[in-house]
DNA sequence: TTATTTGTTCTGCATAGTAGAACAAATCCG
DNA sequence: CGGATTTGTTCTACTATGCAGAACAAATAA
């Protein structure tokens, strides 16, 4: 693993609406959750693969969720954030706090 | 260009770690402010690479400052950033922004 | 029984992150 | 002077992340 246990960008954002989308997430509501907060108009495989590569650090779980009745609702692949998840989404808030901290006057919050 | 504008995370610290220091800040500055701050132990090789991709994408600028009368004190490459630099750099804060807002009670600041 | 919808996986490539050795230029000091 | 030392940058080689879009799968509607 590359840096210590920092997280690469998308991978904060995708963490990040994991948490505000808590349980029941999976692919498409992570997309969607940041086209909507953010603007940002991001790529249904790239939110899979970071996905995946998270999971991969153990940072999050996936399970299979049971299939609904609505119209071509297939079962989804429910993602959840963990323990280690968590704490790696806390030590990049930190890093960027530290980094920021002071800076306020100039370039507002965060 | 992948994302529109968005930083990579390195970019993002590194560019903070410019604001941090302003005029005159140098490869090894940047590298000694980001570990001082953050604690995080980044090569110089890191710093560069990031330095140089900043440079080519606009963000940021560099130039051949005197050599100082220290020993060993060669000639630095300055950096600064510039416009669309901090133009860059408010929009991934936004982009955190907006993804974090909200969840404050639960995740603090940032 | 095929068209449509919702959702995931696969493929292939572009960009970013990383370490460390090599190299360069200055001063120190015998 | 000229080697040792120090500060600083560049180069090399590679791994990890980010990204888009096509392919695929499974469900319902009609």
């Amino acid at each position: 693993m590359p840096r210590g246990d920092l997280l690469g960008s998308l991978e904060y954002i995708v963490l990040l609406a994991l948490v505000r989308l808590g349980p029941g997430a999976y692919g498409m509501t992570v997309r969607r959750q940041i086209e909507a907060r953010t603007g940002r108009n991001i790529s249904i495989g790239a939110v899979y693969s970071t996905l995946e590569r998270l999971e991969a650090k153990g940072y999050v779980t996936s399970s299979t969720g049971a299939p609904t009745a609505a119209r071509g609702g297939r079962a989804k692949r429910i993602f959840q954030i963990d323990a280690a998840g968590e704490r790696a989404l806390r030590t990049s808030q930190e890093a960027i706090r530290k980094m920021t901290h002071g800076l306020k006057r100039r370039w507002g919050t965060v």
